[in-house]
DNA sequence: ATTAAATTTTAGACAAAGCTAAAAATTTGT
DNA sequence: ACAAATTTTTAGCTTTGTCTAAAATTTAAT
């Protein structure tokens, strides 16, 4: 298998936010897009896609977006690994909780040793999911695709475990930890109000009563 | 406490290698021992070294080498706790190696999180010394100077514990390792050979002999 | 003490990654 | 279809950290 040793911290930034950008399916992303995403300006980001086609991380043709390799796809898979494994590390070995994670694991998914992922992988018991549910790429880059849905899109009666959350920001993560609301938990959905959408659920023996717009954001992964 | 969070990795690497070179005493440090030590220029070194001092980091007249200032130093610290502390991560949770640690803590010492920190201090169960020996400064920069002395130094009959080398490379590290010698172990100094200044030790109950050349490599912490 | 040797600094260049402003290409609206 | 709006690229400049070559300073040697 190919490696590329030789990626900067910027590069490794743009690969990830490229493959995320493309939802993993190696769609044409805009230059825009990735701009945004990166929180910096269109020309920065034509630059830094010239560099990464000449290293074959990307497809790339002048005005016509960008889209990943199967060689970039691998690499960002890696360090996609490594992101979530290193939260998997802060939740359930220091105790950091939920919303605290991701800056702390974007800086620590750049470190270089594969030694190290592989240890980590082990003393965290192989994990298959990081605290969002979003599921770790084993070291082959090879991912069960969760059977995800939103809790809106669930039919009455419906069970499953919350194994994530669409909108990460703060507030609704600290909503979640305030209403007893986790990953891992089993949510059972005992019925749906006509009247505004609004979801009464059955999380850990106990009742509860969320908006849809709560609903809509939380995914539940079934177990058929 | 003033506190610099503007800092890059190439600073950070700076800060460390003047402190270490200059023995943690504030002594004067000259360009051309830097540039060996962080393997570039001279000319590289005193640019670096005036930005630095213009972050009040270190003490700096042309031509008269550099020393640390008392901020520059808790800097410093900071950074060696780090380092040691990951190190002890890596040698506790993940079985590493004594001697396979040092380039990856060298990347992990530069994340910056000071929870990140505190955290994995309280998960080690708070370490005084890291797999090599060296004491892990507290968060507030003060550490225990260890009694340490040269294992040929120490007069017949000496007891104390193994706890650092002077020589640090892996083929001194693996001798060590192979010859079941390792930090922690409670060392008693039976006998040295006038010949050849050569030792007898008794180590974990057994008796071992090693040369002057390795005895002069292995410090021992006087538990007097 | 004065010259030779070594060390240190300056000056000028370069690569990486970013920016602004302007030009070029594409897409959209009517 | 074609002008307007949007998107993308280019050109040129900035900063950080490095380099080489040359100049300045200090140290060493006779």
């Amino acid at each position: 298998m190919l490696k590329l040793k030789l990626m900067t911290l910027s590069e490794e930034d743009y690969i990830k936010a490229i493959y995320h950008l493309g939802k993993g399916e190696r769609t044409s992303v805009s230059t825009n897009a990735i701009a945004e995403q990166m929180e910096t300006k269109p020309s920065s980001v034509t630059d830094m896609i010239k560099k990464l086609s000449e290293k074959g991380l990307v497809n790339y043709k002048k005005y016509k977006g960008v889209s990943m390799t199967e060689f970039g796809t691998k690499t960002a898979l890696t360090l996609v690994r490594k992101h979530r494994l290193w939260e998997v590390f802060l939740v359930e070995k220091l105790d950091f909780s939920w919303d605290e994670v991701h800056d702390v694991a974007e800086q620590l998914e750049h470190v270089k040793s594969e030694k190290l992922v592989d240890r980590l992988d082990k003393h965290l018991g192989y994990p298959q999911v990081d605290p969002h549910g979003d599921p770790i790429p084993s070291k082959e880059g090879e991912f069960k695709k969760a059977v995800k849905k939103l809790l809106n899109e669930v039919p009455i009666g419906a069970e499953g475990i919350c194994v994530g959350v669409k909108d990460s920001t703060p507030p609704f993560l600290k909503f979640l930890d305030k209403n007893n609301i986790a990953l891992g938990d089993a949510i059972q959905v005992l019925d749906k109000e006509e009247f505004d959408g609004s979801l009464h659920l059955k999380i850990k023996g106990k009742d509860i009563h969320i908006s849809e717009q709560i609903a809509a954001n939380l995914y539940l992964k079934i177990t058929e």
